[in-house]
DNA sequence: CTGACCCCCAAGCCATACTTATGGCATGGA
DNA sequence: TCCATGCCATAAGTATGGCTTGGGGGTCAG
């Protein structure tokens, strides 16, 4: 077809061959071929050189047209593997998709302006959900110390560093000390406390049974604002992690260092192939990225 | 590239290589080909089948276009093929444009309705120049007996019948005796002639001279109707070939054969491959059928 | 009439592309 | 838990297709 093309540019069947530094009786076999599927002469045999017949006018009407059309998809693939367009829709729960991920997202447009970033926010088991619909390319999640690491065999999970759990009292609190001093979770057997996600309060419990007691968990949700309001309030303490304070931080609450009490870790998931795709790829180093500086700074 | 279609529609690579009639891992080794030219995964291998990466699907959309293209210019090539399109360009002498060519329209037109067809009247070198130009597909030529036969050997000529010449006089020459009867030319070698065209009049001197004789050749036009208006007032007679008479018959002038003149014989001339081409071919397949026709009736 | 430039045809060789065979991986049921 | 059934990838073998070389016909210009 493109051969055809290159006949009809040069006039000649030995001039197409020159152009596609092939020889002569090679374009020749090709046009023969074309005519023999065409059922009707493409071209006249002239003594210097070819003439398209109506048929080859025709032909070479939507050779073009295939053409272009070849050209626009090249330019568009390229476009992609050069990170000057691209898709890339992320999944992160929200405490990360109010801190890292924004970040994150400003660090990859600055590097390559072209690319459109999407986000969602969900929990881990629904990010992990998306990923295996195909709904999402990448997905931020969390495990909390002594809990299965997410995600089945057909996943590639990356460590994205380590989120500590801080302790949140109100002010009026009697242990609500200096906020650099860690606090031992056995000073607070005795409050009143309020539970994060399905996963956090579960964390939560085992973490408390492990230190020698049963939490008295009055209160539930995985809002960070309504959490550390109801705290303000005295109406409970909470375990909160660091990403959801450094996303919405109520000043009428106290925050301490917990004892014992294991950081949740951080990882970015995808599907295995994933990574080669260009947009996916950079967009996975700028959240790397992102997040060691949190980690070092 | 339609095998990546075929792997996008089905969902894997394995139905699509059902749908194609081949094996696994031959279709799996041209989308690897594709990916690799591409420089980015086109598709996500899962578990039970593939799924379009971004870039498979910008792909599909141009593979999707492409596709359309390729159908739509087999049915162009299919319709001219099959005779329901295409274009036959004519040039013909004017007596034979007026009269064989018509009714050989006709016929095709009613054969087939599809094909559109172009007729410019041309005289015989003038028709074979635009043959050679590409501005039509079928001369329609004559040669006057002893004349050379038109056409340089890259042409096809194609005998199609003769047109015998008829001695034209005014109604009151003395020889304009009975219509059928045979008229000897030596029995006008005193009057005024007119002449046709170039060659006509190549042709009629020549004719005269081995009658034994040298024409006064006065007039010359090759409009067969002011020629028979020049005969009809008395001022010449002339030797008119039958068609032109066929097209445009003045009553006030007298028509004999003539004796010892050889009939013009008809040609239809066009490039070698050019009968190969449905169209070109099945409109000279209706000139000849008329040229039988007008020949036994 | 010879050289240059088209084109086609025929035969040979090489590369591409499809096949068979094998293995890994994930899922679902006994 | 183990096997069965999909899916996909890889590796090696083979054969078809496609390009090359070599030779011939034809036209046109010098």
């Amino acid at each position: 077809m493109l051969i055809f093309r290159e006949i009809s540019r040069t006039g000649s069947i030995a001039g197409a061959a020159r152009a596609l530094g092939w020889t002569q009786p090679a374009v020749s076999q090709h046009l023969r071929h074309l005519e023999r599927q065409a059922g009707t002469p493409l071209v006249l045999r002239r003594p210097r050189g070819v003439q398209l017949t109506e048929a080859g006018r025709a032909l070479l009407r939507h050779a073009d047209a295939i053409a272009t059309r070849i050209q626009a998809a090249t330019a568009d693939l390229e476009a992609m593997v050069q990170l000057r367009a691209g898709t890339v829709r992320l999944a992160a729960f929200p405490s990360a998709g109010a801190t890292l991920i924004p970040a994150a997202m400003s660090l990859l447009a600055e590097r390559h302006p072209g690319l459109d970033v999407r986000l969602r926010a969900a929990e881990p088991p629904q990010a992990i959900a998306q990923l295996d619909a195909g709904e999402v390319d990448l997905a931020i999640t969390f495990t909390h110390a002594g809990q299965t690491p997410p995600g089945s065999g057909e996943l590639t999970r990356i460590p994205a560093g380590q989120d500590p759990l801080r302790l949140v009292l109100p002010l009026t609190h009697p242990s609500a000390g200096p906020p650099d001093t860690p606090l031992d979770l056995r000073e607070l057997a005795g409050d009143s406390w309020i539970g994060g996600c399905e996963r956090c309060t579960a964390h939560l419990l085992q973490t408390c049974e492990l230190a020698g007691f049963t939490p008295d968990i009055r209160h539930g949700t995985d809002d960070y604002v309504l959490t550390q309001a109801l705290i303000a309030r005295g109406l409970a303490v909470g375990l909160l992690p660091q990403l959801a304070l450094d996303a919405a931080r109520d000043p009428r609450v106290a925050v301490r260092p917990a004892l014992n009490v294991r950081p949740r870790a951080l990882y970015v998931l995808h599907h295995r192939e994933a990574e080669q795709i260009p947009a996916v790829r950079s967009a996975l180093r700028a959240i790397l990225d992102i997040v060691a500086t949190h980690t070092t700074g």
